[in-house]
DNA sequence: CGCCAGGGGAGCT
DNA sequence: AGCTCCCCTGGC
């Protein structure tokens, strides 16, 4: 168990983001989250945060996990002064952080997010993973699924996933799991690509389009020139940008900012939107 | 109870 | 480029 000081962090705000669908706020200050076969506890107060873990598996896995090696008030400094929808998008997302997740389950679980809300992603995600995952247990002997792999999803039946609620995304993900276990896409390939190459080989994939393949790529593969184009930010975008996102002035880590706008179109104040 | 939208994309025209 | 259909739960 280690204690850290961090600014610009916050395990609710990340939480709510909706990048990560296996994180999950426990009591008021308490928050677990299982990334690949590891699970941890965590709890903050303010800028301090207790990580359940020891410091080897910190340094070694969730320091990079949560991305705690980047300073993300050198991206808030770059906002427009007189965007001031923008600033406050940011203000309010502070602690918000692009999560370095893994490649494999951020295909799945965003090929699950297509016209579907947050609740009911987790919810097929938790069931594919109690389903098809492998059975793991925490320190306290609580048990907790791993995220299953894509030879344990590959043989099913295409509609076999509708049991877990996916409806019709069940094929997309049973053929995207054969189109991985054959090797018609290796993941290790997409790993090294640039980002334009790595979205455009994500987009053979069945199920995958532009939207999909950019929240891949922000959150699995940390490009953080990807800018997902959802319903939200779509909205937003006409209301604030109608001559277009400013692409250029954040050029890099629009992705960033991405994420300071949908947040604060989920959660933020009413008036200023 | 009914209704509607939800972090889209495929397969048509 | 525009249209329809895919599935079904949460939220109102």
């Amino acid at each position: 168990m280690i204690k850290k000081t961090i600014h610009n962090f916050s395990l609710l705000q990340i939480c709510q983001s909706g990048q990560c669908f296996r994180m999950f706020q426990e009591s008021d200050n308490t928050y677990s989250v299982i990334a690949n076969t590891k699970y941890l506890e965590m709890e903050q107060h303010g800028n301090s945060v207790i990580f359940h873990c020891d410091e080897e598996e910190f340094a070694g896995f969730w320091m990079k996990y949560f991305d705690l090696e980047n300073d993300y008030s050198v991206y808030m400094e770059q906002i427009n002064p007189r965007d001031s929808y923008l600033l406050h998008a940011a203000a309010f997302g502070a602690g918000i952080r692009i999560l370095r997740q893994d490649l494999w389950e951020m295909i799945v679980s965003f090929l699950i997010s297509q016209q579907n809300n947050i609740t009911r992603i987790r919810r097929c995600i938790q069931n594919i993973c109690e389903c098809y995952g492998e059975q793991q247990m925490n320190a306290h002997g609580k048990t907790y699924y791993a995220f299953p792999t894509p030879q344990s999803l590959a043989g099913l039946e295409e509609d076999a996933l509708k049991e877990c609620n996916l409806g019709y995304r069940s094929k997309y993900v049973v053929r995207t799991a054969k189109s991985i276990v054959s090797g018609e896409l290796d993941l290790d390939e997409v790993r090294r690509m640039p980002y334009k190459k790595a979205k455009e080989e994500l987009m053979k994939l069945f199920g995958v389009g532009e939207k999909v393949a950019d929240c891949i790529c922000l959150f699995a593969l940390h490009h953080l020139q990807a800018f997902p184009i959802d319903t939200h930010i779509s909205q937003a975008l006409e209301k604030h940008y109608k001559r277009g996102f400013p692409n250029r002035r954040y050029n890099g880590y629009q992705g960033v900012m991405q994420q300071y706008i949908f947040y604060y179109e989920l959660f933020g104040e009413r008036f200023d939107k």
